[in-house]
RNA sequence: GGCCCCAUCGUCUAACGGUUAGGACAUCAGGUUUUCAACCUGGUAACCCGGGUUCGACUCCCGGUGGGGUCACCA
């Protein structure tokens, strides 16, 4: 319907206040598939009208998150070719701390259709009046005192009005009826007037307060489709009178559930990671943070039952129709077994492009690519986050390897055994012409069957000699990569151990 | 407390009146194997409760219970 008469337009509007959240990042997920599905627009809009809590660089790092997701926006506050924070796009400014005229010049316009009011009570008195009716167990809300104040008192109050004097303007909420709204995930919504709040839209301090700017902001940058957290389901209805009063068209409503922590309760810091900034450096790929976020609030239905899309899969498939009611719980478990199936299937340059950062980070010498991309070959299929990695690898970056020498011994193997096994073996080796993992396989799995040896009291110690690990590669792999000279060293060394 | 939203395995979900209630993660058992990982096979495990409607309800309706959200000059 709307749609097809308007290009879709969305827009995420976070507040500048720190991290960003994961619940966020769904929401942007959500807004960006449906502009490129229908070949949209997808705006970044800033809304830091409570200067209480703005945080600095809080929008260069909303900027970086996006960009590392690969969301970024097509028009509104954009990252320049300099990294510099810029708008672009006809209907900005797209910050709303620089929008306060046009919330100025439409508060007015309420005023006069009669569709707000002047309200001058203290915060004494509203709080004064909250507790006691929360003491009644009654709703707190807003006893609509200077509604009824008459228009020569506004008058006068505000010609006498001083500076640090309250004064605010509130909307007027019809005393009867009821508000509806078509909720593109929830369907019908329907909330009584005598529930909905007369909120202040315009504050003392003269910026707008969130429902009134959203609205003006909304209507004005042409957004059709506003896809949020759930937060604002209760507000919702607040928002619709508003479009009302100004006669205009309210854009389609869709509101996200919450994602949920184990114990059910809205995602919180508490008891867990909530900031995508945490996933980025503990390895997570924000392709498999995106489709894990995708089918954990979203399933294509129609009895499929595929689990990893692509973005480009997202964009043909997502539907807000199929978006779930139920809040989901962030489920760490199904995270990590994704981002190891992207990990795996991931071409080995590009893994170690990416994991390059964090071994940087650990202090090891990544300057040789092409030894680098063998380590990551080999380490592939057991990582889970590119974090680990670093950890797993260090004996490929030194040569005093620090074991316990017990480690050595398969199972129940004896000692001299053990030590005279290593001993033939750097013999067998040093005489070995070409070496690569599958000759090295070969040539060791023969040698093994012609001793009359089993594969355990041979191979295991081979391997923890090469690793110092219990657990790593196989022994042939790590061989070949740290090349013959290293090899035979190891294995003497770990022989003279016993 | 008022208002709004929601309800299938431990978790994420499929089902759109008739199925042995399907899949995935996790878990358990087995296989493969020098270890770990990966991989393969199999198992345990769910329709919140009570009324209706219907020949027949996980599916539709009502009520209850439970969970979540919201009720600021914060967003």
């Amino acid at each position: 319907m709307l749609q097809k008469h308007h290009p879709v337009r969305v827009r995420f509007a976070p507040s500048p206040t720190g991290f960003v959240h994961v619940g966020s990042l769904l929401t942007v997920l959500f807004n960006w598939l449906l502009a490129r599905q229908h070949d949209g627009t997808f705006i970044l809009r800033i809304e830091d009208t409570d200067q209480h809590r703005l945080v600095p660089g809080a929008v260069e790092n909303i900027l970086k998150v996006l960009a590392w997701v690969g969301l970024n926006p097509d028009e509104g506050v954009v990252l320049d070719s300099q990294g510099q924070i810029n708008q672009i796009g006809a209907d900005g400014p797209y910050i709303q701390s620089q929008r306060l005229d046009l919330y100025r010049q439409y508060v007015d316009q309420l005023l006069e259709s009669g569709h707000a009011y002047h309200c001058f009570c203290s915060p004494e008195r509203l709080e004064k009046l909250r507790q006691n009716q929360t003491e009644r167990k009654l709703p707190p809300m807003y006893d609509k005192y200077c509604l009824s104040l008459s228009p020569e008192a506004v008058a006068e109050k505000l010609t006498n009005l001083r500076a640090g004097d309250h004064h605010v303007i509130r909307l007027k909420v019809p005393p009867d009826g009821s508000t509806v709204f078509e909720d593109l995930i929830r369907g019908r919504v329907e909330t009584p007037h005598h529930s909905v709040d007369d909120c202040v839209l315009l504050k003392s301090d003269g910026f707008p307060t969130y429902h009134l700017a959203v609205v003006v902001d909304d209507h004005l940058m042409a957004i059709t489709h506003v896809i949020r957290g759930q937060e604002w389901l209760a507000s919702a209805p607040k928002h619709v009178l508003l479009y009302q009063a100004f006669g205009w068209t309210p854009p389609l409503f869709a509101h996200l559930s919450h994602l949920l922590n184990t114990d059910r309760s809205k995602l919180s810091k508490r008891q867990g990671d909530v900031a995508v900034e945490e996933y980025m450096t503990r390895g997570y790929l924000p392709e498999a943070l995106l489709n894990f976020l995708a089918i954990t609030a979203w399933n294509e239905g129609e009895g499929s039952e595929q689990e990893i899309y692509s973005l480009k899969e997202l964009v043909k498939k997502f539907s807000l129709e199929r978006v779930h009611k139920t809040g989901a719980v962030f489920d760490l478990d199904k995270l990590n077994w994704l981002n190891g199936m992207y990990l795996r299937q991931m071409d080995i340059a590009e893994l170690t492009k990416r994991v390059t950062p964090y071994l940087t980070r650990a202090g090891y010498d990544t300057t040789d690519t092409v030894y680098l991309k063998k380590i990551v070959a080999l380490e592939q299929e057991r990582i889970k986050t590119l974090a680990e990695l670093p950890a797993m690898v260090d004996y490929f970056f030194t040569d005093t390897l620090e074991y316990q020498t017990e480690l050595l011994m398969w199972k129940k193997s004896d000692r001299r055994q053990t030590k005279n096994n290593l001993e033939q073996l750097v013999l067998y080796l040093s005489a070995m012409a070409s070496w690569d993992e599958k000759k090295l396989e070969e040539g060791i799995m023969t040698w093994i069957a012609e001793q009359q040896l089993t594969n355990g009291e041979v191979l295991w110690p081979m391997r923890v000699a090469l690793s110092g690990q219990d657990k790593s590669p196989g022994p042939f792999a790590i061989a070949a990569v740290i090349g013959k000279t290293r090899t035979l060293e190891r294995l003497r060394h770990a022989a003279a151990k016993l």
